[in-house]
RNA sequence: GCCGGGAUGGCGAAAUCGGUAGACGCGACGGACUCAAAAUCCGUUGUCCGCAAGGACGUGGGGGUUCGAGUCCCCCUCCCGGUACCA
């Protein structure tokens, strides 16, 4: 089984956008690819509906989120239906429909019950648009706004829900090696995660940590967040035990490391800064060596990862499936009554409170302990929409079972994920929760693997007029009007000739004229008297060549060679093999086109071509005759022909190539090139 | 600032292992068909010199390695994306 996944959409009011249809077409194109090599392919489609950004659009038109996804998501699907993407819609899913988040809450509940999910007061960024608390990965500009709606947010002391990533940091970032993802996404992962090995040292009460141990020597001050209550004093320097006095510096971050820096201004830029900007003394104190450093601190690592907020005060989203007890605490909502379904309320706006819009609804909020059967309430935050997609992957084989949130042995014959499409701005979060929630649910047990997606592949971003389609740049394009004027097919092959998959590029009307004809062409030819030809051989080079682009993810070149072929193809023979490796780019005019063939349907369930690959070798090739490193001409051999019928035949070919005794050097490569370098009179 | 990715004809791009740069498409030009146009088909199309044969130059700029560099190494410029004092 070949489980071709693409990051599933979230249903956005302005319906499907032609970066969904380029992403799309690629991914259907590879899978449609594999179908016919004789995998049997698994690729399904689902709507990532819950969250702020649904809610947020519902707030503004007025109408509840619940309608709202319901309208959005019918749209997509028959957008999506139109493409012709060879969806298992059998096996869709929706984040914000109970059959799904049961699940998801019962994975919370798993993680709960495992130490993994926690409640704490922790200061954390609140949008006073949103009117909610924010992941610091859901800001922008040094997490400064909010990335939803660029409202400037602030910070706030609440109790929150978190779960416990930085547990698995270690094992994160070792298990990136191991991957088969685009270097970059993997570089850009390692980075978010961060893990540095140092030391920790203590200056009496305070602890610092460094991974400079050895510039101990040379340290003049110990600098601490603002507001820090040890600022202002001394400590003893852990050496000299020399009075160390601590400043409040705006450039230490709380939440790292210790919390406290020793200031090292020879060998630190910052602390160099702010040694000049406060009349610190700078030490130019020899350098300790490793031994001497072991001795005053202990070593210790540290990831600039934190633990993932997970609560929102929020409507559209799962309640995290807490009760609170007065007497036993925060307890799990127990698997049976799950899920806890979100109440319906007529005022789903944003309380400001702090608290979410669950809150107001008394009589849901109102219940009994599950432990002590004690008056309780429950908790009224929603958990972040990443939780929701952080397993749909796992949901998609199993969907139509609703007592269980996958089968053990579907899981077992699908998963992992064989080929992940995604898009690059998932690597920081996406596809780092996802890894998490695998391995905390490998580790209880639960999935037989820990990384999710073996293999990534990260689609480009597809511009107009050379820039990001955007409604300020008024150059978005809808795929509705394309597919309307010249069908699906034509859209889907302008989007994957315009550039490979993987560095994405530019769409135009052009391209779309170019594949409107050659779709043309096609017809006309396929539909026309046979007649003979082209040689196998030229057939088995075209097959070979569009299979490797394919599997590259160049359908750009995948359309090109077919486009070189088609003027030869006449015989039933070749239409036949056409029309098959035509199929994965434009599926509804090959399966219309193998029918008036005379085959029976369907074109895509057909054995990919295959060919002798002894064909592949041509009978001679052309190979460039350089001479003091420039091609002079060419001579036509066979492609073993060696050295001396080589320089024989380039002797004749080529008036320059010098004679024997004026020949300095002779580079032969077989089938490739003959490079003579001259020498001058002796 | 740091980390990625990129820069190739008029335009989108190709070149998979260091071996004929520009495949394929668009556009343009010329021709066929047509009363005419559209559509379609055929041909030409990197730049420069040349009647031609042929030659010189050419993959953002500069240097290098090599018989041979779009491809490898060093330095620089610009564009796009990510990131932000992580000790």
């Amino acid at each position: 089984m070949f489980f071709n996944l693409v990051e599933f959409p979230y249903p956005s009011a302005e319906g499907l956008h032609v970066g969904h249809v380029f992403k799309y077409s690629g991914v259907d194109a590879y899978g449609r690819y594999h179908r016919m090599r004789g995998r049997q392919v698994f690729q399904p489609i689902g709507f990532d509906a819950f969250g702020i950004h649904t809610e947020n659009y519902a707030l503004k038109v007025g109408e509840h989120p619940a309608q709202l996804t319901a309208r959005t998501t019918r749209r997509f699907r028959e957008q999506l239906s139109r493409m012709g993407g060879a969806w298992d819609w059998s096996r869709s899913v929706d984040t914000s429909r109970p059959e799904y988040y049961r699940w998801t809450q019962w994975i919370l509940v798993r993680l709960f019950e495992a130490g993994l999910m926690y409640q704490a007061e922790a200061p954390v960024v609140w949008c006073p648009a949103c009117l909610t608390v924010l992941a610091r990965e859901q800001t922008e500009r040094d997490g400064t706004v909010c990335e939803r709606c660029d409202t400037p947010v602030t910070e706030r002391v609440m109790t929150q829900w978190f779960l416990r990533i930085t547990a698995y940091a270690d094992r994160l970032d070792a298990g990136l090696d191991r991957l088969d993802w685009p270097d970059r996404a993997r570089r850009s992962q390692r980075r978010w995660i961060g893990r540095s090995e140092g030391w920790e040292i203590d200056f009496g009460d305070l602890t610092v940590f460094t991974t400079r141990p050895d510039t101990l020597p040379a340290v003049t001050f110990i600098a601490v967040p603002d507001g820090h209550p040890a600022a202002g004093g001394t400590r003893p320097h852990p050496l000299t035990a020399a009075p160390v006095p601590v400043f409040a510096a705006d450039y230490v971050v709380e939440s790292y490391g210790t919390g406290a820096v020793m200031g090292v201004p020879a060998h630190d830029e910052r602390d160099a800064r702010f040694a000049a900007e406060h009349g610190i003394a700078v030490s130019h104190a020899p350098l300790l060596d490793a031994a001497a450093a072991a001795a005053v601190g202990r070593p210790a690592v540290r990831y600039r990862l934190r633990d993932w907020l997970i609560s929102r005060q929020r409507y559209w989203g799962p309640p995290i499936p807490i009760v609170h007890c007065a007497g036993c605490g925060p307890v799990a909502v127990p698997d049976a009554d799950l899920p806890v379904l979100l109440p319906q309320v007529e005022d789903f706006r944003p309380a400001g409170t702090g608290q979410s819009p669950l809150a107001a609804a008394e009589e849901w909020v109102r219940t009994t302990c599950p432990r002590c059967a004690g008056p309780a309430r429950r908790e009224t935050d929603v958990s972040d929409a990443f939780v929701d997609s952080s397993w749909y992957f796992l949901r998609y084989p199993s969907s139509e079972f609703d007592d269980r949130p996958w089968d053990r042995e579907r899981t077992r014959r699908i998963l992992p994920v064989d080929f992940y499409a995604g898009g690059g701005e998932h690597v920081q979060r996406h596809h780092l929760y996802a890894r998490f929630v695998t391995m905390a649910l490998h580790d209880l047990g639960l999935v037989p693997f820990e990384e999710p997606f073996p293999h990534i592949r990260i689609g480009g971003l597809i511009v107009r007029d050379g820039a990001k389609m955007s409604k300020s740049r008024g150059n978005v394009v809808t795929p509705d009007d394309y597919v309307a004027r010249s069908g699906s097919d034509v859209l889907r092959g302008a989007l994957m000739f315009a550039a490979p998959w993987e560095q994405g590029g530019e769409f135009s009307d052009d391209a779309v004229a170019g594949i409107e004809r050659f779709l043309a062409r096609t017809w006309r030819v396929i539909t026309a008297a046979d007649g003979a030809g082209p040689d196998p051989a030229t057939l088995a080079r075209a097959t070979h060549a569009v299979s490797d682009a394919i599997e590259r993810l160049s359908f750009n070149v995948g359309l090109a060679r077919l486009m070189e072929l088609l003027p030869s193809v006449r015989s039933a023979e070749a239409k036949r093999v056409f029309v098959r490796l035509l199929a994965p780019f434009a599926p509804h005019l090959a399966e219309e086109l193998w029918h008036r063939l005379g085959e029976p349907f369907s074109v895509h369930t057909q054995a990919w071509p295959v060919f002798d690959s002894s064909l592949l070798l041509s009978r001679e090739v052309e190979i460039p005759v350089q001479v003091d490193g420039r091609v002079r001409g060419t001579v036509v051999v066979a492609p073993d022909a060696g050295r001396d019928e080589v320089v024989l035949a380039a002797r004749r070919a080529v008036t320059t190539v010098p004679p024997e005794e004026r020949t300095a050097r002779l580079v032969f490569v077989p089938g490739r090139v003959i490079s003579f370098v001259s020498r001058g009179d002796p």
